[in-house]
DNA sequence: ATTAGCACTCCAAACAATCGAGTGCTAACA
DNA sequence: TGTTAGCACTCGATTGTTTGGAGTGCTAAT
């Protein structure tokens, strides 16, 4: 794919697109001949845009148009032009990820870091629970008729739910039952609690097996509960900063409607996770109509996965107009997904 | 104020209000005097508006346009033209609030539900914690240097936090410190857990006074922890559907920045709770300039109060253009408020 | 007191004219 | 042979002009 880009071409093509991302509007000849390190006349850029453009590099807008890049174009640059400076580990110290030590709290924290930093749209999802492992499991007695069940799970993602029961249960068989709990749940991860494993602790639960059984299968709901799983989104607004997104009302309206809905979004941001069509620095790009969601044809995806655990994984992404400061956007994803990591491992210890 | 009014006046401000709602164009003489129930010239109409004009109850937007409602004539709209049917009580039973046990999702249920059915962009805050009671407290231990700390407030609104200890706390004095919390802080409010109190529980404490005083310290902070103090909102993006709202992209950017900006939402909601300037059923309507808030002239604001327990309350409320259909809005927020109000009651028992 | 009639205003839409940035092509040039 | 100057041409954007119509205020008649 390389190899139908001679030198000059290449040279000329980063020309429109630094060009581009600056003004936003279509290049003609005349401005690429006075770009910096370009010397050449308009004429023969002419010559050579058509052959890009005859290429699938560029294309014109309309006839008597400048050229913008096209999807190809903005791929060729990505892949080949852009030079992502290596994130300093040291660098990172302007992160300033408090050590909060509730998960959320901090994915808050960064999808408005992420935000700040980029001016983009951002989205970070918490990490997918299947893979997580029960850390600790515990009953209480919060009221005659309510028990309060709280779950915290690795990365100390804590999850709870108040469960009714028809009588109180006593202290020593509360004790009992969180034993009874720590020893089998303990460890596993979600989709390991089944009925079956519900089934077996009925069991060993011997006399008040009734009981023990709902309380059981409400412990199991709450841990499987993925209302929690939550997308956190920050700065949405910023695409009314590019002109490209919101000038047409229809569209805006379509990216924020997206960015509201989580449960999309969620899913989305999923399906980029184990793709393996990744870019240096696990960072993932995707330019225009890469990403085949509806309407989203003039935006790129940018997203990073970050690790919680042994494959507890969860994005982080920011969504943009094509026309994208791609650099500044993967390097601040790069030190944001490793200041993410760091955070993560060291309240893991 | 009434009086400055006669009967034909209000007969020709409501068909002028009634027939903007619905074309969200100016409207003129011409068309009023087809308005049902009117019979009189365009001329006298004519004669009439320019009254209206002068009392300040229509406004044109230019000359040789028709009349739009003022601020003062949707007041006066709202305050005496709009008959809200009162809510059936049986009525509610389309609300469908599932009966979950954990407020937060009782809470987003609900604005999802009060975007949807009024389609403007909604808002519910959580009922503020500040006089709210703790119901329950609980510590465990969850890793060698790790303590969970769970709280229960009334309502069942659960706060927990993981507390980072230099040392392990065996059983007998977690126990110890169980007790000792419940025992002091049951039934506080979070304006009386203050410094005082742990300095006297520090005291109870006894022997293992240090680590006691700084866990008591963090407990303290999570109850009083805003963190938590969240305002949802749900469908923002309908903004899109009133040209009065989105036309301007600045004026769309800035509302729906305010409804991405959870701080000042719910600053700005919290306002409302105790403003006894109240409507029928105890629902409130801010018509354009009476919201003192910035860019949000062409909007009006209804909000609504729910109470959790005595005292505890939290609001809900949507933001639309002013031309908005009031006595939709009005029913359906009292319908939600209601059905809230009996969800919580009943969860509260 | 009401209304028909009329002159007047002013926005919006349609249309026309102009400008200029940009192109492709050709012919001259190093 | 590759580069460049020059030129005719295209086409969107901008600006100005015209026109139509909805609406008003005023006056005079009922």
């Amino acid at each position: 794919m390389d190899d139908e880009l001679d030198e000059r071409k290449i040279l000329i093509l980063n020309a429109i697109i630094q060009t581009y991302f600056e003004t936003g509007e279509p290049v003609g000849s005349r401005t690429i001949s006075k770009f910096p390190g370009v010397s050449l006349s308009s004429a023969t850029i002419r010559n050579e845009m058509s052959d890009l453009e005859e290429l699938g590099y560029i294309v014109q807008p309309h006839t008597s148009a400048g050229r913008i890049p096209s999807d190809k174009g903005y791929r060729f640059y990505v892949d080949h032009l852009l030079d992502v400076k290596e994130s300093d580990a040291d660098d990172a110290k302007d992160l300033l990820l408090k050590k909060t030590e509730k998960l959320e709290e901090l994915l808050k924290q960064v999808v408005q870091l992420l935000a700040k930093t980029t001016q983009y749209p951002s989205v970070v999802s918490a990490p997918s629970m299947s893979t997580n492992r029960v850390k600790f499991v515990q009953l209480s007695n919060v009221a005659d008729d309510q028990l309060l069940c709280v779950v915290v799970m690795g990365g100390n993602l804590v999850k709870n739910r108040i469960i009714e029961v028809d009588e109180p249960l006593d202290n020593e068989n509360l004790l009992k039952m969180n034993m009874l709990l720590n020893t089998n749940l303990n460890g596993l991860t979600v989709s390991e609690i089944n009925l079956e494993l519900i089934q077996k602790m009925k069991i060993q639960a011997g006399e008040n097996a009734e009981i023990v059984e709902a309380v059981m299968r409400t412990v199991a709901e709450t841990i499987n509960d993925s209302d929690d799983l939550e997308v956190y989104t920050s700065g949405a607004t910023n695409i009314f900063k590019y002109p490209e997104l919101s000038d047409n009302k229809q569209q805006a309206s379509e990216i924020l409607s997206k960015l509201e809905n989580k449960e999309e979004l969620q899913e989305f941001i999923r399906e980029t996770e184990d793709d393996e069509e990744l870019k240096k620095n696990g960072i993932r790009v995707m330019i225009g109509s890469e990403n085949e969601m509806a309407n989203m044809e003039d935006c790129s995806v940018v997203t990073a996965t970050y690790e919680l655990a042994d494959g507890v994984k969860g994005t982080i992404g920011i969504i943009g107009p094509k026309r994208m400061d791609y650099r500044k956007v993967v390097e601040t994803m790069s030190r944001i997904k490793s200041g993410l990591d760091r955070a993560l491992r060291h309240s893991e210890d």
